[in-house]
DNA sequence: CCAAAAGTGTTACAAGTACACCCATGA
DNA sequence: TCATGGGTGTACTTGTAACACTTTTGG
């Protein structure tokens, strides 16, 4: 066994967790207790353990903040510099991860470094803690990039939605509107949505169809050279 | 001053640096001299300095193997499973960078870890050590994926260049062949090369236009949101 | 004059964009 | 019966794909 003699930074994980309600997309923060930066919010995050792979380290924050195991979650982008903690060197492996906020919401509890948790719109942050407003930035590039090319959208989504929810989805995360009609050939001519015999229920107007998301149909597709893109 | 009291992993930088010759796609290895994985082929990198960014480091490590700095450089992903270095608990963040090999080529040296450095063509590469087969593996896709939507490929390419040299390009990176006439066409409208009035010297055929990248121009365009692509 | 790559347009088809009205439902 | 969102088709424009011959140059 041979062992390293160089000095060691710390690791981290953070985590931007984004869900989506009627009004906007949402991302979760923490209010930390204790120093540096007590009572400032702040991406969920912390040490990646000995003995515990990162991807692991990460999902294990997001199942400690929000109660959700096994969501859709994707390493973002590694953090470095010198300076970004005032207590040394600590290098931290930003992660995203996409929740439905609809089924989960009721479920977000500070964990024992936080005296609170909060779902806070994305385009009305307050300040935060370290380099997080930088990770914030690229986690929304990131994600606004990938909703067009990849359909994890559906991951922010119950599992059965109407496709007026599915548009507004993209238009919160896109930031622009998009036209009804060109949006709906678009996405039914892509054969990823299975009709439900289910409809929309407790509305107060015409109901809409259900569907839900072909995961099974896309793979196929995808290995056969179709690529997906809004 | 606050410390950590927590055990901490090694961190390190490993760096895929393609290079482009008239065969093929490239890329820099290095023969390690010392144990783990002696006498194997591996990917460039070393320990990050406590004092040193981590872009930094790659910056770094990419000039001792090649003596080129200011090259186009950019992380890739950071591999943090708990064995993937015998030694102990290390975690790799890599780069990827674009290098001109036909300016270059001839200034790749071995730097102190390592019995020698050696292009590779990256559809034929030597068994790596550690995990650098999955770094190569994920280093190409995202080369392959971002090359269509931004214009990085030009780092790639000597500063004057024919059409054929930029086709070419692309065709080795994506893998299949493109139409000459529809790439011309589209590559031109984009307003992004400036045809200069040298041309190519020293071929036994007709000799060729050259242009040049108009990075000035095609940063102005993105700002007004025009979107590259191939 | 031959070999080798440079350079050049048109047509057919697919995809994208813009746009306005009737329908179903619950209050 | 009203308010609210659900649902639908067509015409136009733009982009993509397929395709073959002439030009220039050096050897």
């Amino acid at each position: 066994m041979y062992t390293y003699e160089y000095p060691r930074p710390s690791v981290t994980v953070d985590c931007v967790i984004f869900g989506l309600d009627q009004e906007s997309l949402k991302v979760l923060l923490i209010q930390r207790k204790h120093d540096p930066f007590a009572g400032k919010w702040a991406l969920p995050g912390g040490f990646v353990d000995m003995d515990e792979p990162i991807d692991q380290a990460a999902q294990r924050e997001l199942e400690e903040e929000t109660g959700i195991s096994g969501m859709y979650m994707e390493q973002l982008y590694t953090f470095g510099d010198v300076h970004r903690d005032p207590r040394g060197r600590v290098i931290s492996v930003a992660y995203y991860a996409l929740v439905n906020l609809t089924a989960y919401q009721h479920q977000v509890v500070a964990a024992s470094d936080a005296s609170q948790a909060r779902w806070f719109a994305v385009a009305d942050l307050p300040l935060l803690a370290f380099d997080h407003e930088k990770v914030m930035e690229i986690a929304v590039k990131r994600l606004k990039n990938k909703v067009r090319y990849q359909p994890i959208g559906f991951e922010l989504l119950p599992e059965k939605f109407a496709l007026s929810q599915l548009q507004n989805l993209y238009e919160m995360i896109l930031g622009r509107t998009l036209d009804k009609r060109n949006f709906r050939k678009k996405i039914l001519k892509m054969n990823l949505l299975v009709e439900l015999a289910e409809m929309q229920q407790g509305v107060s107007h015409r109901a809409a169809k259900l569907y839900k998301f072909d995961k099974e149909n896309y793979q196929q597709l995808e290995a056969k050279g179709f690529s997906f893109e809004i």
